[in-house]
DNA sequence: AAGGCGGGGCG
DNA sequence: CGCCCAGCCTT
């Protein structure tokens, strides 16, 4: 049995009517550039971490012109923590764009959006339907879910023509009035009631045509992604630290992992520390100790992580000429990004930083 | 410990 | 196009 449209977007919009969030922070005072970096939070991050986020960015770059105006250390170091570090460049880059080639003006169609970095077809429909009212499907997370399930689509999102089936019914059912409201509505209904796990098909709205409730599992939609298994690396930290108590830490590449984000020192292995520090530094470690090893998690690999904490003699000045070294002084920290093990490790032996003992 | 997430980049 | 990459949080 097809839905109308019309039909379809009306009981959504009753719903949020009811129900949908209308306070959250990027919901006050919308404007593009709001509404652009809010989306781009969320792209990885629940509702709840995101909303502290966005307040101290929007405090620190208030208009475009700000962002843009601003260094990437400083970006990267509002960013820190919430991962996928290349979207915070592209924030960056997409703010210099939109001032240098727009005089500061989003660009009010999907396409053009679309050709800012960082910003694809679903993140440029957010912005163009909640900050434009324009007429412009979305299909993140959550609405592939809503729409995967009333639709019993099957297969992984991730292929194409999954994905094409979604984007069509994104398309037909997004209404040409309140479109706003209706884009917030379904990322609410996906977010809060056609949950991954327990949905609350009693309360949804879109029930009674569902078609993966009928089915009799909607948990079964969408398709999971085809797993494989994750490799392990390994690799020791360099945690170099100068008699004045403060850490060695080096900035990363630009591409990468932790792209542009301020780390220890890598080693293949713990035997290399001392050369490294004489090749490096021009002097030998004054003593060393290898703290617990630890893992981190990637999508794609683990990251078993060996600490090496080193104490240095004092260092000839010149040692730390090249821009891309510093010495942080956790007591007060420079504004530059950190990766998420080197923050914990630094928070974990500050606390432990009753003298004498190092752990 | 495993799964999810939106977009960029490469072959 | 299909595949891989990135980092954190929830489950």
């Amino acid at each position: 049995m097809p839905v109308s449209a019309p039909d379809f977007s009306t009981r959504v919009l009753d719903w949020f009517d009811q129900h949908g969030r209308k306070d959250l922070p990027w919901q006050q005072d919308i404007s593009p550039y709001r509404v652009w970096v809010s989306e781009i939070m969320l792209q990885q991050t629940q509702v709840q971490t995101v909303i502290g986020y966005f307040d101290q960015f929007m405090a620190s770059f208030p208009t475009v012109h700000a962002l843009a105006e601003a260094p990437q250390d400083e970006v990267l170091h509002l960013w820190t923590g919430l991962g996928y570090y290349a979207r915070a460049r592209n924030l960056h880059s997409a703010a210099r764009t939109v001032c240098e080639r727009h005089a500061g003006v989003f660009p009010t169609n999907v396409d053009a959006l679309m050709a800012l970095p960082g910003i694809g077809r679903s993140t440029a429909g957010a912005i163009a339907s909640i900050a434009m009212e324009l007429r412009a499907p979305i299909l993140d997370g959550n609405v592939k879910r809503v729409l995967a399930r009333h639709g019993a689509v099957k297969g992984w999102p991730g292929k194409t023509a999954v994905a094409n089936k979604l984007w069509s019914a994104a398309e037909r059912y997004t209404p040409s009035t309140r479109v706003a409201d209706y884009t917030q509505a379904m990322m609410d209904l996906g977010a809060t009631l056609c949950t991954r796990s327990k949905p609350g098909c009693p309360q949804c709205p879109l029930a009674r045509d569902c078609a993966g409730l009928a089915n009799g599992d909607p948990l079964a939609y969408p398709g999971k992604k085809p797993k494989k298994t994750t490799p392990v690396r390994q690799t020791v930290f360099l945690m170099l630290q100068n008699p004045a108590g403060e850490w060695l830490l080096e900035q990363r590449p630009a591409q990468g992992i932790w792209g542009g984000l301020w780390c220890f020192p890598e080693l293949a292995s713990e035997q290399d520390a001392e050369l490294w520090c004489l090749d490096e530094l021009g002097v030998a470690p004054a003593s060393s100790l290898a703290l617990p090893p630890f893992r981190h998690t990637f999508s794609h690999y683990h990251l078993d992580i060996s600490p090496l904490h080193v104490q240095l003699p004092a260092l000839d000045s010149r040692v730390m000429t090249s821009d891309r070294r510093l010495w942080y002084n956790t007591g007060a920290p420079a504004a530059v990004g950190l990766a998420a093990p080197i923050k914990k490790l630094l928070a974990t032996l500050n606390n432990d930083h009753a003298p004498g003992s190092l752990l």
